[in-house]
DNA sequence: TTAGGGTTAG
């Protein structure tokens, strides 16, 4: 590697005075030429670690370090270019380091998430000859929990810091992300003023804990918003899975004088991506693309992007992201891993998982899960059991629950249902949760495994594990043995447990609008033609061999009666609102809440065919892509 | 020198 402190000709002229004092970042340094001065400005004018090793060479070189001035900037600019390792080396050499080091180097190790060097420091520093100041409080507070925070408090009420605006802000930002919202509103409402640095912690405090009633209230309060408090709300809405107010907050803020940033986008292309609304998807895209938005195509911004449009159903624009992104870094293909397996493409997602153990990327736990599941949807058993080992073994990722629950659904949804049991309570030290216990459930619904499904679900109801799923699949099994006295008892013990069913929705987009379809729902202006639609396309359906399958109505209903509830399910009326509303030939896309159920899904194929359509459906667990009489799933889900 | 917002998941 070349290098210009080596390359560079020995200096004809060895007085300092001609040197030029202004410097551009790629002005070539001479050895042993620095003044204090100079290294301090070229240090503020630093903005790579390439140009910094650089500087700091030449420091070295003209002997300059134990210059207070420059020995400080030099560690700050490790700080701020997140190397906290160099900067501690730097610090530790340091003689009798003031406050401001002291500061620096706490600040540089919470600022990366080294919070216990940085705790450390701090508690070093108390019995040095430095004393903190707000600053150095500030920094401290930002690598405390709950615990260690209230000691830090407990230490500024004694100096009389913990008035100052900064560190009461930090204070309440600390008690947030502890979650103790009283303390955090305590000392917020403590506070003289209220700055909006100190409203949007306090909004983001809320948010956290899901109340997003207060942190509206406060947010609405905010007369002059910047852009980081628009951001906080919108996240806390996208995050609280308020998808649709976080993308009308984005729209109000257009219009205001704040301006989106990297993080806005973030925030909105996740809210988009729960809605599944693509159209809006690519406004953002085309947002981002248009330069006068300064938003640069970075990882995570790519990442948002791959992410909002698979989940759209888009996978084919999400490669795009994908394959024109210059830097991918392993979050970006841990979400194409799960993209193309949540689209059914498992062998596409583990070429993808080859690749990039062949380019050298280190997997996490979170790409494990894309691969299992992708083998979980394509009923890949061993290679399922072999990816299983090669965590554990190979990269040294020990298993959690959302691997084993990955293995469950594996097993469970290929037919291994007791093998899947035995492997839940042969499961060391992790204690399986409501997730894994619904998925082997709806196995065995699926399976029929009448008295495992029992022994799961007395389990779970009595570890207070159940949630609606949890009853539903009971009554549903039930049910299909057409044993109508025990479904009668589950739905009154869900309403004992006071749980209440999530009813079904699914969404349909038509241009740049969603519809929402409830089950049963007749509140949208065109329900008459949207019936007659689904008569007719029951009619037609049926002559092609379309036989209801009744099994899974809950309610002890005359087989005609079944046929009806049916009928209504809110994936049947989107579907037949989008063919009414569009034009032949046109693809259909629905969104649904929950996962789509064995009638529809046949009943999908066949509209596909008879109306010549493709029908793509986003259900809880992966996508359908309907056509031609066929499903993209095989009819294993 | 200092305080607030952020990516992937069964």
């Amino acid at each position: 590697m070349s290098h210009a402190l080596f390359t560079s000709p020995p200096p004809t002229n060895t007085t300092t005075t001609t040197i030029p004092f202004t410097f551009s970042p790629s002005t070539r340094l001479r050895p042993s030429s620095l003044l204090p001065e100079q290294a301090s400005l070229l240090l503020s004018q630093c903005t790579t670690a390439r140009r910094l090793l650089e500087i700091h060479a030449a420091i070295l070189r003209s002997e300059i370090l134990h210059h207070t001035v420059v020995n400080f900037r030099l560690q700050k600019s490790y700080a701020s270019l997140g190397y906290a390792d160099k900067c501690q080396i730097l610090f530790r050499r340091t003689p009798d380091p003031n406050v401001f080091f002291w500061t620096n180097a706490i600040h540089a190790h919470a600022i990366q998430g080294l919070c216990f060097i940085a705790r450390l420091l701090f508690t070093e520093m108390l019995s040095s000859d430095a004393t903190p100041n707000g600053y150095t409080l500030s920094a401290a507070l930002k690598a405390c929990r709950l615990s260690f925070g209230k000691v830090v408090h407990g230490y500024a009420i004694k100096q009389s810091l913990h008035t100052q605006p900064y560190v009461a802000t930090a204070l309440l930002d600390m008690y947030a992300r502890g979650g103790d919202v009283e303390a955090a509103r305590f000392l917020f409402d403590e506070m003289p003023e209220q700055p909006i640095v100190s409203t949007t912690a306090m909004i983001t405090c809320y948010a956290k804990q899901g109340d997003l009633a207060q942190a509206r209230q406060l947010f609405d309060e905010i007369s002059q918003r910047d852009s980081v408090c628009w951001n906080a709300m919108m996240d806390g809405y996208a995050q609280y899975r308020k998808p649709n107010e976080a993308v009308n907050l984005f729209r109000q803020m257009l219009k205001s004088d704040s301006r989106p940033n990297e993080v806005t986008i973030l925030a909105v292309l996740s809210a988009i991506a729960q809605i599944g609304c693509s159209s809006s998807g690519k406004w953002v895209h085309s947002f981002i693309k248009n330069k006068d938005n300064r938003i640069q195509l970075n990882t995570k911004v790519g990442n948002a992007l791959i992410d909002m449009y698979y989940k759209c159903g888009n996978l084919e624009d999400a490669c795009l992201v994908f394959d024109t992104m210059k830097e991918k870094d392993i979050v970006v293909w841990n979400t194409m891993i799960a993209g193309y397996a949540m689209h059914g493409q498992s062998q596409k997602a583990l070429e993808l998982f080859d690749m990039l153990r062949f380019r050298g990327l280190w997997p996490t736990d979170i790409t494990f899960i894309g691969v299992l599941n992708a083998c979980s949807h394509a009923g890949l058993v061993e290679q399922g059991y072999r990816f299983f080992r090669l965590m554990k073994v190979e990269y040294k990722i020990e298993p959690k629950v959302e691997h084993y629950g990955c293995m469950v659904d594996l097993l469970g949804r290929a037919g291994l249902v007791e093998e899947a049991y035995d492997l839940i309570l042969g499961m060391n030290g992790i204690e399986p949760d409501a997730i894994m216990w619904g998925s082997l459930l709806a196995s065995c619904r699926l399976y029929n495994k009448m008295s495992l499904a029992e022994k799961i679900a007395n389990h779970v109801v009595s570890k207070g594990y159940a949630n609606s799923g949890t009853y539903v699949l009971l009554s549903n099994i039930y049910a299909a043995l057409g044993n109508w006295e025990k479904v009668t008892s589950v739905r009154q013990l869900m309403k004992e447990s006071g749980v209440q069913k999530d009813p079904g929705c699914s969404a349909i987009e038509l241009g740049n609008k969603v519809f929402e379809f409830v089950v049963g729902d007749r509140s949208h202006p065109k329900s008459r033609k949207i019936y007659a639609m689904l008569d007719e396309l029951n009619a037609v359906i049926k002559a092609h061999g379309y036989v209801p399958d009744t099994d899974l109505v809950l309610h002890d209903l005359e087989e005609a009666e079944k046929e009806k509830a049916l009928k209504v399910h809110s994936e049947r009326l989107a579907v037949a609102f989008g063919l009414i509303s569009t034009k032949p030939g046109t693809e259909i896309k629905i969104m649904k809440n929950l996962r789509v159920c064995v009638d529809c899904h046949n009943a999908f194929k066949l509209i596909a065919k008879v109306t010549r359509r493709k029908i793509v459906v986003r259900d809880r667990s992966r996508f359908h892509h309907f056509s031609e009489g066929l499903c993209s799933c095989g009819d294993y889900w």
